[in-house]
DNA sequence: ACCAACTGTGAATCTCAGG
DNA sequence: CCCTGAGATTCACAGTTGG
């Protein structure tokens, strides 16, 4: 398959391969998101040692060794590239990493036209200690979120980030621990697969985040394929690449054991930007306001009535809910959902009340 | 004094002017450490209001505005060519940043030849939200520590980090507050001075860790002088350059109303490296430990006894504490003053116990 | 069965003075 | 400059063993 660029994607399916000549066989502006664990060049020297003398077991494939920060740049715009290209336009990308790669990253997106959103940084719950008294203990990654251009229209569960942190805005810090356990997949000698398997929490908050069901995800360096199960697990579509035939073999079966949510358990908290739009004017039309009411602001500064067209009338000044909200208070802009309140039953409510009850009706 | 070199450092003063002209007047290889705060190239878009309206105070100052990244990235280069020259061999460097501007400074910096210890988080306490909801809070800065090359033989405080950490080792992410209230810099109108005056806690943190008493620091943007002001607090010497004469003056202000800790206030966790070198046949000569004693492991597993060289001897073994010590577990090393144990008064002790003794004895 | 003690391990750029 | 050898250095968990 390799440099045939398919028509039809290959969905839910693990490709074994090179990324970079692997995503040049897909279509252009077809993925709605990428997350990449790409290798973070570590440049270990020799062996280290716990204090108790054992071996602190490194790094070490070849995987991670390139010669030089030059060749591991030419490597990073490459696949960054091709990353770009089969992005859609409103499309996100993550990659993650430490200091021995992230800002080579993080320039290369810059540079390449992506539009940085947010840098997140993963503290881990249980690093590995510094056993040299040398340094800071090294207690995090780096995650850099970014939209494929600055004009990009991304996706973004906001009120799904607030509600999972106890209803205040999801904070750039995420403090998460380490995969271990029965969720690190082992080989037959009981080590550890791979060496830098991500725990599915990290993947979970990231998709959660920048995905919605049935979104197409890509992972050009899939591994173990934890991007994958979690994404079937929340009912997206994804395409894996990976180089090593046995970390290909081993998250296909990890993949195809992962149980799916149904849609019912799928529901997040819906953005406000998200709910049906209301025309004011609807709510004329539909009789749950009528021509000439006096609707007036909070603290009854002042005042507009309403007009067939739905606008608002002051006596020279005429306009929607928000220009009248604005041009009363010489403020740039205003909700005039939140800002007008009308007297019902007796009661002065906010209009936004009025329109609430018609999505309720609008609903099935 | 533009470009003339001078041979005595301007120490304990605010030079104001460009940094990288003045940068160049100062003798290489003559800074311990420099704390840099560069501009963060924030392209910030027009104003930005909170949902109440009220006008967001951004940074929006003459100085923090660039053509381009590739603007931004020369003048980087050029100020950090001059930092790394001015520095010693075992100095470090300190650069304050966000997803605006680390990644390029990160980059930089490994191109340059520094070597990257740590990349530090700031977790903010009281971070700004996000007005819009359209990202993740952010609610962190990014510090990168690098020593000048990877050969240096910079200055860690490891004790007194752990210290400061419950007596566990000092992590990557440091979570403290920003600078408000009565720290923060006031103009005669009661606005904020700078526009982002960092607070003292994270330079105290900075410089306690990095620095020695005596040590010079340089800051190249040194704004209001919150590194010049802890600096001169925790009796480090100080160089500041800024190029803003407002500043300049306020910050003179300020440093010289800051009171400096008395010497016994300065006293810190000594790292063991620095302790004074006992040599083990000192203990024998001093008659701590006579000829002939026999010494064992924490766990009784192995012993040795005492040569009058000093040496210890197994049947045809010989050898340091340190050596016998590894060559008896098969280790690659041993620490002998922790590994072997002695019988004091019916009671097995350490052998750091008795050298403990020897320093308290010879210290005056 | 239950708890305490022990063992293993994680994306790691992990020493330095003195001859 | 290089080489030698003293000697400094670990946190949070998970899993297993032993009492």
């Amino acid at each position: 398959m390799s440099g045939a660029v398919v028509t039809t994607l290959p969905l839910d399916q693990i490709l074994c391969g090179d990324c970079i000549e692997t995503m040049r066989g897909l279509p252009s502006a077809s993925i709605d998101c990428i997350f990449a664990d790409p290798p973070y060049n570590l440049q270990l020297q020799g062996e280290l040692r716990r204090p108790d003398e054992s071996l602190v077991d490194g790094v070490n494939d070849e995987w991670d060794k390139f010669k030089s920060f030059a060749d591991y740049d030419n490597f990073s715009k490459a696949w960054l590239i091709e990353a770009r290209r089969i992005l859609k336009k409103d499309a996100t990308l993550w990659v993650i990493g430490s200091y021995h790669n992230i800002f080579r990253l993080g320039v290369l997106l810059q540079d390449l036209g992506f539009w940085v959103l947010n840098d997140i940084i993963w503290r881990k719950s249980n690093p590995m200690p510094n056993f040299r008294g040398r340094r800071f203990t090294n207690a995090h990654e780096t995650l850099i979120w970014a939209a494929r251009s600055a004009d990009s229209r991304y996706r973004f569960n906001y009120q799904a980030m607030k509600a999972l942190n106890e209803d205040v805005q999801m904070r750039s810090d995420w403090y998460l621990p380490l995969c271990t356990g029965h969720e690190r997949l082992k080989n037959k000698h009981g080590l550890k697969l791979h060496p830098t398997q991500k725990p599915e929490s990290l993947l979970q908050r990231v998709l959660m985040a920048s995905t919605d069901v049935s979104d197409i995800v890509l992972d050009p360096f899939s591994g173990t394929g934890t991007t994958l199960a979690v994404a079937r697990k929340l009912g997206r579509r994804f395409i894996g690449i990976e180089r090593h035939p046995d970390y290909v073999v081993a998250a296909k079966e990890r993949v195809a054991a992962e149980e799916v949510l149904t849609p019912d358990k799928l529901v997040i908290t819906p953005d406000k930007r998200e709910a049906p739009r209301i025309p004011f004017g609807s709510l004329v039309e539909r009789g749950l306001l009528s021509v000439g009411t006096v609707l007036m602001d909070k603290r009854k500064k002042v005042k507009a009535t309403i007009a067939l067209d739905g606008n608002l009338v002051n006596g020279q000044q005429r306009g929607s809910i928000h220009k009248m909200g604005a041009m009363l208070t010489n403020a740039p802009s205003c909700n005039g959902w939140t800002f007008w309140h009308v007297k019902i039953d007796g009661q002065w409510q906010e209009l936004d009340v009025l329109r609430n009850k018609l999505i309720q009706e609008l609903e099935p």
